[in-house]
DNA sequence: CGCTAATTGCTACCTAGGTCACATTTATAC
DNA sequence: GTATAAATGTGACCTAGGTAGCAATTAGCG
């Protein structure tokens, strides 16, 4: 990394507070650094080649990525997660070195560390103590799956979306900072439901006093409204 | 374990194939032997408790287990998973010491190994190449996970229950012998439905001459008019 | 065997949520 | 600014799939 310093010293601070590298040894840490390269994506930047995770690997140092199949069928996205600060992708083609068929898109501007596949592999070599916080990182997010499995089968779309809210609501501002300028189309695809769907909750929800919406700007307006919305059905 | 020499080898042999311990030294899978004790588990045994998995680990020798989670307000199990021979529960509570709320169900007779963790967690210390191939297994089921997602949400019940036939049938006999002996009640908690929709769909697919059925007992007539079922719609 | 409980088949009905259509509003480009 | 495209609000309508109820069948057990 040819950076200034102070970006470096930057980098290095934001990944020891990632869990994934907390055990990893300080020198082993600036190696890692050598071989990474930071890039910054505006939102809306897309991966959408499969094989691209093949060859390189990122960790988010900031903002939203979300991953996502597109259904042929109905002629839509629809996503599977969302990662953020201290994410990676892709573990599965890092260990396994087979494309699967994710496309990635940023939801805000975010900044990555991208590396080389060949060489973070080299890198791993001499660093094996990774795997284990790999693993500790990989079965984590498996919770989270099944929690969105079970969600998707028993909630209904709206609550799904009041949970999508609360979930990426900024407490002081009470603006769900991370949804504003999406469009109601990419808000379906976020909770697997279409346009329509999120725009009748939405309008329901005004009608609540739950929230306000002004060019795409979402406030929600009473956040104890909209948690009862959630926790009561369930 | 002290048991004959035979069940011994018959285990070494399983264990040998298993990807998880096929990096393990003779040696090292010798010691795994020593702390592990095999269980037998007829049909619709239940782990209820999620706090067993804590302190015992179990390494599935033969058989099936599904594990699901409670929906409450459907008043209805949901299956988040099926293993079979080969797969281990539960890694999470192996890697992050945490409870979480999953119960476990055998769909048929299984052969388990079962080992107290806390043995398990000393011998891993001796052992950490296990590690790395935890990760590829759990990469793996992570995969899994995320077509059974999209799966949840692109096809509708019909076609989810014919790609369950499909998964299960065995293609000497014809004969779906993992579900067979299973209500609708418990083919519906596999696939996220109702006993009313298996029900409808197992009549319908009859009169497709999909399928034929006695005494619970499932046998697929024309396989071929079953995978086109499940590779029209996609 | 014969009794009881569980499972199934089937009907009628209801609701969530999807599709389609089109007017209205808002963004973006020129 | 104006023209064009994109995004939204709203209506009517349709379908998958859920619920409830009950009769018919089957399994399990003394």
């Amino acid at each position: 990394m040819n950076i200034g310093l102070e970006k470096y010293r930057y980098y290095t601070e934001l990944m020891r507070d990632n869990d994934l590298f907390s055990d990893i040894s300080h020198d082993a840490l600036d190696q890692l650094l050598e071989i990474s390269s930071a890039q910054y994506w505006p939102k809306k930047t897309c991966i959408l080649d499969p094989t691209h995770t093949l060859y390189t690997f990122y960790i988010i140092l900031s903002g939203k990525v979300k991953g996502y199949v597109f259904d042929d069928k109905h002629d839509r996205p629809l996503t599977l997660f969302l990662l953020t600060q201290n994410d990676v992708f892709d573990v599965f083609t890092l260990i396994n070195g087979e494309v699967r068929d994710i496309r990635y898109e940023t939801l805000c501007d975010t900044e990555v560390l991208s590396i080389p596949m060949y060489k973070l592999h080299e890198w791993i070599h001499q660093n094996q103590d990774v795997y284990k916080a790999l693993l500790k990182y990989t079965t984590d997010k498996m919770r989270q799956m099944e929690n969105y499995i079970s969600n998707l089968i028993m909630e209904d779309t709206s609550i799904r979306l009041a949970r999508l809210l609360y979930n990426h609501v900024n407490p002081s501002s009470r603006h769900v900072e991370l949804l504003s300028g999406l469009t109601h189309d990419e808000l379906g695809a976020l909770i697997g439901t279409t346009r329509t769907m999120i725009g009748r909750h939405i309008q329901a929800f005004k009608e609540e006093g739950i929230l306000r919406t002004e060019r795409r700007e979402i406030e929600i307006t009473n956040l104890a409204l909209l948690l009862q919305k959630i926790s009561l059905n369930t």
